[in-house]
DNA sequence: AGATAATCGAAACGATCCGTTCCGTTTAGA
DNA sequence: TCTAAACGGAACGGATCGTTTCGATTATCT
C-alpha cells in the first residue's frame, strides 16, 4: 500500500507474500468473496498479478492460506480440558467463535464454495486440508475411547462427520450463534451415541429400532 | 437446438421455458457450475438473454427451479414408513441417493456455493427454500413426538440441523456413498438423544457431564 | 569478481461474460 | 381492432480473466 517493492533477488519476497495475503483479507472483508480477484489484490497490495499467478495457482489456493495464517492463533489460544467430551463441546464453540468473530468464517465459506466449482479446490479440500482439521478432534475422540467413554469399535470419522458437518451446516447458513445448550446438546448426543451398547457403537451392527432390512423401493 | 420458437403472444412461453432448464441441467451436467453462464444456456436454449433476465434475477434462482423440477420425482417415489425413525432415516437415504444420482447433486452444490458469494442467493436459500424443504423431515419428527418417542421440549430444528447437516457436509465433500449402517447409525444417535430423557430432550436444561460452567477463554 | 538465474512490478493483449438496451415480430386478451 | 406483453437477435460498455513481454534488482553459483 506504500513503498515501492521491487525484487529481492532470486527469492520470494516475503513482504509481498505477507502484503498479498493482507490485501486479500482486507479485500474479503470489506467486499465478500466476489471482491477478491487477483486484479483486485494485486492493485491493493502494490504487487504484480504475475507474482500473484506463481504462486497461487487460483482463489481457493489464496484463500486457503489466508484462513490458516488466522487459524494458528485460534488454535493456540484454546486449552485443553481434562474431561473428552468437554474438551471437544469447547472446540466446536471455539471453531464456531472463530468462524463468526473473525474474517476467516467468511473465508472459509468461500474456499468451501470455490470447492463446489473447481475440481482443483475439491481435491485441495477434501485430500489435503480437511484431513489436517480433523487431526485435532480425532486426537480428543482418541482419548475419550482410551478412557472408555466411546466404545473402540466406533467409527471416529463418522462422530466428526455428524458434529462438523452441523457446524458447517451452521456456517453455511449463515448461523453462526449457537447455544450453549445446543453445542451441549449436540456433543453430548454423540458421545451418548458413541458409549458402549449405544447405536454409534459399532460401524457395522445393526441398529436396535431399524433392522438391517433394506428400505424398499430404488 | 431446434426449430425457431417464436413469441405466444403476452404470455410465457411455457417451451422456452423448459428448455431453458433443459439447458441450464445439461451444462451443469456436462460443464459444472462454472459452465452454466446466461449467455451458454440463452444460446443452448435456442433463447435470447432479455428471456432469461427477465424470469430470472440471478443463477442461483435458475438453479434452485432446476433443482425443484427434479425433487419433485424424488420425493412422490418415497414410500411412508410407519415407524417414524425407520421413515427419516429412510428419507435421509432417499436424499442423498437423489444427490449423487441425479443433476440434482451438482445443482444443489452449486445453490449452496452461490449463496456463500451472493446474499440474495443466500436470502434466498435460507429464507425460502430452506423452510419449506425442512417442512418433510420436520413432519416426520412431529410424529415422532406424537408417539412418544421424542421429548415434547426437543428442539425439532436442532435434530435436523445435526442430521442433514451431516448430509450436507457428505454432500459438500463428495463423500455421498454412506453405508446403511452409517445413515442407521445418525439418525439412531438423533433419536436416541432426543429420547425423553436424553441429552436433546430439552434444549434449555444443562447436560450432565458438561454443567453449564461458560467456558474459559475468549 | 563476474555471470547466471530467478524474482519483482508495470503494462498491455485477446477473450469471455456480464447486465442492459434497443429492435422488429408475434399473438393473447380487452 | 388495438393494446400490451413476450419472444429472439444484436449490440453496447465494463470488468475480469489468464498470459505475455519488459526492464530492473539481487542472491547464488562458477
Amino acid at each position: 500500500m506504500a513503498k515501492p517493492r521491487a525484487s529481492i533477488g532470486s527469492h520470494r519476497n516475503p513482504e509481498s507474500h505477507a502484503a498479498i495475503l493482507d490485501a486479500a483479507a482486507a479485500l474479503l472483508a470489506e467486499h465478500g468473496y466476489a471482491g477478491v480477484t487477483f486484479e483486485a489484490v494485486a492493485r491493493r497490495a502494490g504487487a504484480g498479478k504475475p507474482t500473484l499467478y506463481r504462486w497461487w495457482p487460483n482463489k481457493a489456493a489464496l484463500l486457503i492460506e489466508v484462513y490458516e495464517r488466522e487459524k494458528v492463533a485460534m488454535e493456540a489460544a484454546r486449552p485443553t480440558l481434562p474431561d473428552p467430551q468437554e474438551d471437544f463441546a469447547d472446540l466446536v464453540r471455539a471453531v464456531m467463535d472463530f468462524w463468526r468473530d473473525s474474517p476467516a468464517g467468511q473465508a472459509f465459506r468461500s474456499i468451501i464454495a470455490e470447492a463446489q466449482a473447481d475440481p482443483a479446490a475439491l481435491a485441495a479440500l477434501r485430500d489435503d486440508f480437511l484431513p489436517r482439521t480433523r487431526e485435532v478432534p480425532r486426537a480428543i475422540l482418541a482419548r475419550a475411547v482410551a478412557a472408555g467413554r466411546i466404545a473402540p469399535t466406533t467409527d471416529l470419522g463418522l462422530i466428526i462427520d455428524l458434529v462438523f458437518g452441523f457446524a458447517w451446516y451452521r456456517l453455511l447458513t449463515h448461523r453462526l450463534t449457537p447455544t450453549q445448550a445446543e453445542i451441549l446438546g449436540v456433543v453430548g448426543a454423540a458421545f451418548a451415541a458413541a458409549a458402549p451398547g449405544g447405536p454409534l457403537a459399532s460401524t457395522t451392527a445393526p441398529v436396535s429400532a431399524a433392522p438391517p432390512t433394506p428400505p424398499p423401493g430404488r
